[in-house]
DNA sequence: CAGCAATGTTAATAATATTTACATATAATG
DNA sequence: CATTATATGTAAATATTATTAACATTGCTG
């Protein structure tokens, strides 16, 4: 916890180069920092890194959990703007999901390419991905505002995640208005969704 | 159109190294081969690829051309294996497509990561993403033969392809099976699939 | 306080992409 | 057909990074 301020001895290195990694991401939009250069932003040298990280992609990992975090927090926060099993919040978690796609690509996009052990992944799946579980609530809790306890939520989160996540990659890759500019990825999300969980209030249990 | 036997005109090699770039990247299932290891494979000098390709970067170009429309001649394969305008073709379509991500990982993740200028990917998107365009017509024939010319053919295909790519996309960094070892991707697509074009069946004009 | 473990440093090493300078085939031209 | 320009190869640099090695400093622990 104690930050040590002599010159040698950093004292949260490991941190200070994830965030200076990061700070570098977000600069270019691009994964190919220097480990040097994220070294130096630290204030360290180059060979510093490699007592806290086995290699880069050590590091990155490390990037990937931060990333992870965040837009957990965006989550929690975009969850609580709306009541408790409204629509409305859902629609507003899918928005905010795109525009982090979009403002955030880079890290978007190592966020979730994690080619890491899945036993060990799913260790942490709780903890890490808050974001896909403040989905889930949302549905279960939509599905509870309309009496249908029949619907599988996490079936069904799993569908809205994919279609959101389909049109954040495939916009954050131009594909959407290489065929067609006229279509607004915000609004073909919500017509998706709204279709997708028409079915949970028309079939009332 | 000659191949030139004489050891050292090689004839086609931009072609050839194109290919062997991709069956690297189908042996190691990455897109970090090295452009010596590719040259070596097609028979020539590291230098040589340069004569060809600018950098790396460019030749990746090649491959995800390729790559690209290897997915549209399997598009239309399976589409004209099943039975014009019905749902069937779609599904098959869908299911092709997450099996394509599955199998060829990295030429799935290379083909959409391109960040060329849009204006002249705009310009030979017909020639090239024939899968997309024939999703289109498959959805388009599907709205035909159920008498509904209002839905936005283009729209709803979109919608389509965001969720396959979706649910193939999250399956491929095992983000589904993460969180919840019993659903079955392709399920998951045809259960969506149907309840988008659940809408243009019930509402026909 | 001595000594060990952790964490930094500088100076190699290694792997690659890419460039340069030179060579040879192909093809167009007179 | 001989000549020459152009395209395409080659081998030998360069340059950039990641990563390791060998050595230094600090802080903790007994």
């Amino acid at each position: 916890m104690s930050k040590t301020r002599c010159s040698y001895h950093h004292g949260d290195l490991r941190n200070a180069l994830i965030v200076a990694a990061a700070e570098l991401i977000e600069r270019d939009g691009t994964l190919d920092f220097t480990m040097a250069e994220a070294a130096a932003r630290a204030g360290v040298s180059a060979a510093a890194p490699y007592r806290h990280f086995t290699d880069k992609e050590e590091l990155l990992r490390g990037v990937r959990e931060l990333a992870i975090l965040g837009l957990g927090y965006a989550a929690d926060e975009t969850a609580s703007a709306h009541p408790h099993g409204s629509i409305e919040g859902i629609l507003a978690g899918g928005h905010m999901y795109l525009a982090y796609a979009r403002e955030k690509h880079a890290f978007f996009t190592l966020m979730w390419e994690d080619r890491g052990d899945i036993e060990e992944r799913r260790e942490k799946v709780a903890e890490e991905h808050g974001a896909f579980m403040v989905l889930v609530n949302m549905v279960q809790a939509f599905c509870n505002a309309h009496g249908n306890s029949q619907v599988n939520s996490l079936h069904l989160a799993t569908q809205i995640w994919a279609m959101g996540h389909g049109i954040a990659t495939l916009e954050a890759n131009r594909l959407i208005d290489l065929f067609d500019r006229s279509i607004e990825p915000e609004a073909l999300l919500d017509q998706s969704v709204r279709t997708m969980l028409a079915g949970v209030v028309g079939a009332a249990a």
